[in-house]
DNA sequence: TTGAAAGCGCTACCAC
DNA sequence: GTGGTAGCGCTTTCAA
């Protein structure tokens, strides 16, 4: 491989001179940039970045932790964040961890040995103690609301839109609704489901263990549960779903079985995926672009922010 | 920063020794392992990875081109490569490009400067030929049937997986059947319609311009199709079709509109996304996880090979 | 406007 | 089993 004294060398000038020449530093002589060029031309020369990065401590790398991108929701999240980046003069490295904690710290020790600038949590197995205890090793940001010193996050306010969903359908005059939700701790269905109990609080409504349905995330688990719900004799009359997926799943099984949507059961979504614009689907909005410029922009600056996102009810047909 | 001359120093030993502890090489005194240990451990010192790189000149990154993440085609994939990747010692990095040739340029140029030790390009904007002028830049795998010297390449063999498609149609009396495409002249659209022609011609089938139907890629685009077919007089009875997002949206608008599908329009999908199976589709089945695995094993082989990969026709009640 | 030289932090070779 | 030393290829400071 030609180094650039090499070309220094085809050129008659110094490294240095030649690195001012790569970098466009100004007050080189034109000539001399010429005969630089020249040399770099006939040679195809390409400069080290290994070298550059060295020198400068720094690989302009942004670091992802994503569980899968199989799933709608993440594979639009990483979209947007893509999008993001591709403005910037950053590259997107992306570490896919399947929720295996080991995985999710290979990429903290990413961030640690400098492999990349900054860090971005879309979600995590991982305590946030074990995040907390590398916020000094780099940049982080966390798509969820934590509260830790120097470490940055952008969350959605799944608490509102949760509740403004079984608000809507309370409207509509359901008084017995169930939910169902992914991992059953993870911080969006905590606070999902903390908005479930003062809703019915709020309303003086029961609350029943078996209308909080967990672990429902893939369109299979709402084929699953419609079979349940067509079997059930006492039964709810509005469903909010954990996202679009299992909606689909568990609209097409029970219209198949020859149920009414929403006159037998209501159903609401989440994401707004174009699976529920297919079926009328009522849904909720997520803006990943938008996420994903905030994420970028937060994993750019150097404080540490917050910054909440807003979700919107998109009302459709099976409410 | 500590560095390794510091641990060095605080170990009493020289930064060699420190490095074969930091790498576990044999041959090294139980007792002075464990006073680098404790070095390491007092300083909280990581090995700085950039030199590392510099001095071997590899990265261990993986580059991967895609035009977009929110189609659940490229996601699957991009999952599938994700799953290879986290079994061996890489990481994956995304370049995002919307098909701008710009960005598969920058994608190039990754590689060439060895920021990346390998590139798989999924898809692509650019000429061949440019892709062929980055052949000796380093290793490149490509998922399409290009056969050029230096380049690896795994492809899907989308003419059978569509002559057979057709076939099945024909099989259960349609005469008349029209597919839809997404980029025109993408490679995989060229085998699509070749293999089209060449059915039509075998079964003495008259070939009219309008079967052909082109940038279907989005759902949005299936329901503008059901929209088209509703009002159209002389119609095919069969649609095969771009992929299930597509099939997805024709399938639901016809139904919406009070057709009965197979009855009065077949359709087969393609891609055996979930909402295939929801709505008991028939479609075309892509293993998305052994694709993975092999574009990453022939990113980390030293020879250029070529590989086929079968799809398989996942007959439902749509035909 | 240009160049010499000193590192950035690590690994690998060779010597002991 | 251990250490000295010579780079990897670049940027940056200082001096001319």
């Amino acid at each position: 491989m030609t180094n650039i004294h090499d070309i220094a060398k085809m050129a008659g000038v110094s490294a240095t001179t030649v690195s001012r020449v790569l970098n466009h530093h100004p007050h080189v002589n034109e000539e001399t940039v010429k005969a630089v060029q020249r040399a770099i031309d006939e040679t195809g020369y390409t400069k080290n970045i290994h070298a550059v990065h060295l020198k400068k401590g720094r690989t302009n790398l942004i670091g992802i932790v994503v569980p899968f991108m199989d799933q709608i929701y993440f594979s639009q999240l990483v979209d947007g964040i893509a999008r993001a980046v591709s403005k910037t003069d950053c590259h997107l490295l992306i570490i896919q961890t399947q929720y295996i904690e080991e995985k999710e710290l290979e990429a903290l020790e990413l961030l640690k040995t400098k492999q990349i600038d900054c860090l971005i949590f879309c979600s995590r197995s991982v305590q946030v103690d074990v995040i907390q205890s590398y916020s000094q090793s780099g940049k982080m940001v966390v798509l969820e609301d934590i509260q830790v010193e120097g470490i940055s996050c952008t969350y959605m306010n799944h608490y509102d839109s949760f509740y403004a969903g079984l608000a809507f359908l309370y409207a509509n005059g359901h008084k017995r609704i169930s939910i169902c939700l992914n991992r059953e701790n993870s911080t969006s269905s905590l606070q999902r489901k903390k908005a479930f109990a003062d809703f019915l609080n709020a309303h003086q409504l029961p609350f029943l263990d078996e209308d909080v349905v967990t672990d429902c995330l893939y369109l299979e688990d709402g084929i699953n549960l419609a079979n349940q719900l067509i079997q059930s004799a006492a039964r709810p009359t509005a469903f909010l779903v954990t996202n679009d997926q299992v909606a689909a799943g568990l609209y097409t099984t029970l219209v198949r079985a020859g149920w009414n949507v929403p006159k037998d059961l209501a159903i609401i979504g989440f994401d707004n995926q174009s699976i529920s614009k297919a079926l009328d689907m009522t849904t909720v909005q997520i803006p990943f672009n938008k996420i994903g410029e905030q994420l970028i922009k937060q994993a750019l600056e150097s404080e540490a922010t917050r910054h909440e996102i807003k979700l919107e009810l998109i009302k459709r047909g099976t409410v």
